[in-house]
RNA sequence: GCGCUCGUAGCUCAGCUGGAUAGAGUGUUUGGCUACGAACCAAAAGGUCAGGGGUUCGAAUCCCUUCGAGCGCACCA
């Protein structure tokens, strides 16, 4: 990685002159004044007790003298107040793009010692997918895909929600509209949830009626296990054709359900570790900790009527994940609104030691509409995520008349590239607007830019020689574009420790610009120097295939044309 | 009430492990297809980084505080 090797630079001089502590070297803020930048200058004077303009000078002196000078730097000089500012040669340049191009996965370091279990998705069978359900399908398949290139191996659940108050909701509808055990479809599901969902909320017996329903179901009522497998049956088939219309694919199609056969040795772990306390009829465990800066509420891990909530199946689930697949780390992707149930039960589970896998909590913000309230169609309720595909589709059909004429393959894979990487650009933890036509945008900061970049480079470079790289650089965009490529480890490693897509999604995105200003300021078919040509040629193959590579960590395919 | 996440250009958002002149997209204004795809490129305009205080050589970034927004606070998921 080019940041480390400048690193282990600065190490080996600070040495010399028998400083230590800091060498961090980042990206230089002020492109037009060099490529990277050392900043430890002040750190070391104030150690040091001596001025930082001393201090950089001799750094830099020092720099100058090595004999291996060339072949890392340009120029590296000391501006004032306390910058060194380093400017890095063509060899070096060139040296790293022909090691990216020739070795495994652009020379990305690699890892496979640990094995990450990732936990996305997550629907409900009582109802169909809607926008909501987006983020944690996306964002969940783009990390394991960032965590596989790394090297690592993954195991991925839909842990489906299928065993708690909805269900014994929706077989409340069922007998109450004395449906037909055949006659239940997904559309009836739409219709039946929202409407016993609403109705328990005004109505404490008919709740009440629906948690006896849903403890009965889990205590093994065969009537209501047939339902059951029913509603997953019809839900689950709907599930699965959406996210194969996303590219998201599980490993295991495991629910909460499944995790039911481990819930009595959670328990008897717990009651070992002398953890439950009867609250209110209920047992709970306590997560309390001196250090809370407000009262965390126990997790209840059975009801006092005798069910269970999902506080207990995610423990169980952690249990039998614990036992089947012994992973290093579990990451959860789901909304932030869950952050304190993921604490109680992380909490419940470390005090128990039911494994000692490092579990991570990436909670991301609600989708709202333009008013900053949840999204909602006009009629209400939270749309479908078929609708939006629909919709988007129809959108960018509109915007050209050829796109008519595209084929259904690559139409979908426009759509897919409009709405992920709509979704994968923003990153922190908090709500974000959903806006139909922002979001079928085709111009600007778009899916649909980076695969139009994408195929007109392709144009140039397909059929071509691609030969090998030479020790010049020849102009300023083709020195941006260069450098640009060399730091995709720094990107690629930011989005992996931080579990966010979005650095690799503002990455691809900056490389369309500067190859895109490359494009429109140097014609590459019809230049002369043959050298120069074929040096073109190689770079604008390197950068395609990374553009390729990361569209695939973000689930983005790439059509045919556009 | 307590806690969490936030408040950056007209709008939507990056930047938040502290560095030099706070960046994109969009919108507005303007220039560029007799060269490889103009869904593009080039340029202009647009900012008290919510307000105040503190730490530091240096703060959008760290700490405190006020105001404002969203969410969460045991038998829903």
């Amino acid at each position: 990685m080019i940041t480390k090797i400048l690193e282990n630079i600065m190490k080996e001089e600070l040495n010399k002159l028998n400083y230590n502590g800091y060498t961090k070297v980042i990206k230089s803020n002020r492109p037009d004044l060099c490529d990277y930048q050392f900043d430890g200058v002040f750190k070391l004077a104030s150690i040091y007790k001596k001025s930082p303009i001393e201090i950089g000078e001799e750094i830099v002196s020092s720099l100058n003298e090595r004999g291996d000078f060339s072949c890392y730097f340009k120029e590296v000089n000391f501006v004032k107040p306390g910058f060194i500012n380093i400017t890095i040669s063509d060899s070096l340049i060139n040296e790293l793009l022909i090691k990216m191009n020739e070795k495994e996965k652009f020379n990305i370091e690699q890892k496979n010692d640990e094995v990450f279990f990732l936990d996305y998705g997550g629907p409900n069978i009582a109802k169909p997918l809607h926008v909501g359900h987006l983020r944690s399908a996306i964002v969940g398949e783009s990390v394991k895909r960032i965590i596989e290139f790394k090297g690592y191996k993954t195991i991925s659940d839909v842990h489906l929600g299928d065993y708690g108050l909805q269900i014994g909701q929706v077989i409340y509808a069922i007998k109450k509209d004395n449906i037909n055990i055949d006659d239940i479809t997904i559309d009836y599901l739409e219709k039946a949830y929202p409407t016993i969902s609403a109705l328990c909320k005004e109505n404490k017996e008919v709740k009440s009626i629906c948690e006896d329903i849903t403890k009965e179901l889990q205590d093994g009522n065969l009537e209501y296990h047939k339902y059951f497998l029913k509603i997953k049956e019809v839900s689950g088939n709907d599930i699965k054709r959406i996210y194969k219309y996303l590219d998201v694919n599980f490993d295991l199609w495991y629910g909460e359900s499944d995790s039911y056969n481990y819930i009595e040795e959670a328990k008897n772990i717990i009651d070992s570790k002398k953890l439950f306390k009867i609250s209110e009829g209920a047992l709970v465990v306590d997560v309390k900790e001196d250090t809370d800066k407000k009262e965390i509420p126990p997790l209840i891990f059975r009801k006092s009527n005798g069910g269970y909530l999902y506080g207990t199946t995610d423990i169980a689930t952690i249990l039998q994940r614990e036992k089947e697949y012994k992973p290093d780390h579990i990451l959860y992707f789901t909304d932030l609104r869950q952050d304190m149930h993921f604490n109680q039960v992380f909490r419940t589970v470390k005090k128990a030691s039911i494994t000692d896998a490092n579990l991570e909590f990436l909670g991301f913000g609600t989708v709202n509409g333009k008013d900053g309230k949840p999204y909602k169609t006009r009629s209400g309720e939270a749309p479908k995520l078929d609708n939006l595909f629909k919709e988007v589709k129809d959108l960018f059909i509109s915007k050209k008349p050829e796109n008519e004429g595209m084929s259904l393959k690559d139409q979908d894979k426009i759509v897919n590239a409009i709405i992920k990487f709509a979704d994968l650009q923003n990153n922190r933890e908090k709500d974000y607007i959903f806006d139909i036509d922002k979001f079928s945008e085709v111009v600007g900061k778009t899916g649909p830019y980076i695969l139009y970049t994408y195929l007109r480079i392709n144009k140039i470079i397909e059929n071509k020689e691609i030969t090998t790289l030479n020790n010049i650089v020849y102009n300023d965009y083709d020195r941006n574009l260069r450098i640009k490529l060399i730091e995709l480890e720094l990107a690629f490693n930011n989005a992996f420790e931080c579990r966010m897509p979005s650095y690799i999604a503002d990455y691809i995105y900056d490389l369309c610009v500067i190859v895109n200003s490359f494009y429109q300021n140097n014609h590459i078919n019809s230049e002369q120097d043959l050298e120069k040509k074929n040096n073109w040629i190689y770079i604008l193959n390197l950068t395609n295939k990374i553009i390729k590579e990361m569209l695939n960590i973000l689930v983005i395919d790439i059509p045919s044309v556009m």
